[in-house]
DNA sequence: CTGAAAGCGCTTACAG
DNA sequence: CTGAAAGCGCTTACAG
């Protein structure tokens, strides 16, 4: 099949070179030559045969070796989409300063997908998994550390976002523009966030007041990234011919989705109906009008799992460590949320 | 779900507990039992106790054995980006389908990293790179292809846009809307596609008898991603106090930059000032107004990376191979063009 | 300080 | 048809 064009030396080769046993060799490369008292002159001298030559580690024998990689896996649900990238920013910072690298798989939802792609990165040896809001459901024997909403599971960190603190910023803010009518779009079944954050809505709600009719609470349908599924929901809440004044929707996509079908229904946004998303990807500040979103610092989120996971890596999982990490969201405030001007503006007659 | 771990199990565990040689699992496993005669019966029963054991061959003893790693490297500008992860995800698609993994790094133009991540993927041995609107400068033992705007070198195949074609859908349908007057917004200097595409623009104005204001070019500055950049070129060319009824961005991102910075300058889009983008990123279609833009289709660019990536190594680029790969744009009109209104309506008077 | 030797977990040429 | 054995290129316990 293929050679290489471009044969690397090997420490073998190396070694005959400068008449030394691979031992010492391996030693003086590794910088462990001072530790071994190898005499100065000689290191100088190996050193400067090894960059004669190009020798440079073979990291596939290194790793067969040591049982160490440098590489750990990260799972996400789609690749091309705004809040798995924002996360994967994050992570791949903290990672390659530390000398690892990483593979990225998409399960899009994909039940084989879901299963065989952990198992395949196991079988690259992968020191480490990092879930960014997927559900892991099998036990692994490498530390998992997961992005958003995993279930609370033994040996999984957990980053996640204080929920309590994120439907707070929300609803106090509608509530300060005087909506007291407010339809809701929820994630779909599939998202690990979605459970979690609809329970601190709904506490959170009771705290301030506010009445939540379920028949303006809406749920994301089918697995179809982007807006269309936000479109449909919003439609759906429309066509219950309830009165409402604003919109707290999922996620940014969902909500540019939901603006979408409000218009076609000839309602203004924020004039008639106010929409705040969540999660503050980059397109939310590019929208028209700008979204008023709960925004997750996703760039951090990553780091952190990085760093969590590297840490866990290790330390063998022997110390103890938390069983989760919170993080905090942030109101931004841009035009999609107003005053509410009256409670009947999406009343037909 | 039931709970599992995989414990990995080894070749020599597996031939112990079906009582058979390693050589006799492996090529069972592999895959090669009827190749070898081995009784379909024995077949079945190894494959079963594989299943069982959760057995997958270590990859990492598989790639030292076999020197192949079925691991290569792609480099990107950005990964927290539209564009970049399009293309990524039509090359994850055609790789995972091969069994092949990829490692993803981001240079964001950093000298530094655009030099060293090459040679640390080298080290790690992957079997060919895919270069993401990146320069590669240095010759590579390995295959490389790149995907937009390389220049064309030895060795490299490069998947490009006919931008001939995409100068000509775009400035035809300016053209055909009446407008004659048109300002231009080229890419930053180290894009790789920006000189091929501005020639492209040039030749073909030519050719469309448009003449192009040399005061109503501007030029992406920086290389801070999103926006910015294009809000700026924007008002630079709203100061040269020409009048212009169009503007063709260097990409979506510019376009809706430019969208905002005519907006605080009281134009309207598209009655005032048209705008047309190119790529159709996923929020191109999201924007208000929707933009009419030139779509290169970026996932089949990164599929058949992927797939021509593939098959140089394969091949060990011994066979003949072309130099690049051309694919079509596709003009996507939608609400950011329309027919000129006045050829002076930019002119504050 | 330095080296000989074992061994990581596979695949595969070779032999029977 | 099946297996024993070599070997991919390293690192590292062990010995001197």
């Amino acid at each position: 099949m293929p050679k290489q064009s471009f044969k690397q030396a090997t420490l073998k080769e190396l070694s005959a070179i400068v008449k030394l046993s691979q031992s010492t060799v391996s030693r003086i490369v590794n910088g462990e030559g001072d530790k071994y008292r190898i005499a100065r002159e000689t290191q100088q001298r190996v050193l400067h045969a090894a960059a004669l030559h190009g020798y440079t580690a073979n990291t596939v024998a290194r790793s067969l070796r040591q049982k160490r990689t440098y590489t750990v896996g990260v799972i996400v649900p789609e690749i091309s989409e705004g809040y798995s990238t924002a996360v994967l920013g994050g992570v791949e910072e903290e990672l390659l300063k530390d000398g690892y690298f990483y593979f990225v798989v998409s399960h899009r939802h994909r039940p084989d997908l879901l299963k065989g792609y952990p198992r395949m990165m196991l079988a690259r040896a992968v020191e480490g998994i990092i879930a960014v809001d997927t559900l892991m459901n099998e036990d692994l024997p490498v530390p998992v550390v997961s992005v958003s909403g995993h279930k609370h599971r033994q040996g999984v960190i957990n980053i996640e976002l204080d929920h309590g603190q994120a439907a707070h910023l929300a609803l106090s803010h509608l509530k300060t523009l005087g909506h007291k009518q407010i339809a809701f779009i929820k994630g779909q079944t599939f998202s690990s966030d979605t459970d979690r954050r609809w329970r601190a809505i709904v506490d959170e709600a009771k705290a301030l007041d506010i009445l939540i009719d379920p028949q303006l609470v809406a749920q994301l349908q089918g697995q179809a990234p982007g807006p269309a599924p936000g479109f449909e929901a919003a439609r759906q809440l429309l066509q219950t011919g309830r009165p409402f004044t604003a919109i707290f929707a999922f996620n940014d996509v969902t909500a540019m989705g939901a603006i979408q079908a409000l218009r076609e229904a000839s309602l203004r946004v924020p004039k008639d109906v106010s929409v705040i998303g969540f999660d503050d990807v980059p397109a939310a500040s590019l929208n028209n009008p700008p979204l008023t979103t709960i925004r997750q610092p996703l760039r951090d989120m990553g780091q952190t799992a990085a760093s969590t996971l590297l840490g866990l890596i290790r330390d063998d999982m022997s110390l103890p460590h938390p069983a989760s990490i919170t993080v905090y969201p942030k109101l931004i405030v841009r035009k999609s949320t107003a005053h509410v001007a009256s409670l009947t503006a999406n009343v037909a007659d």
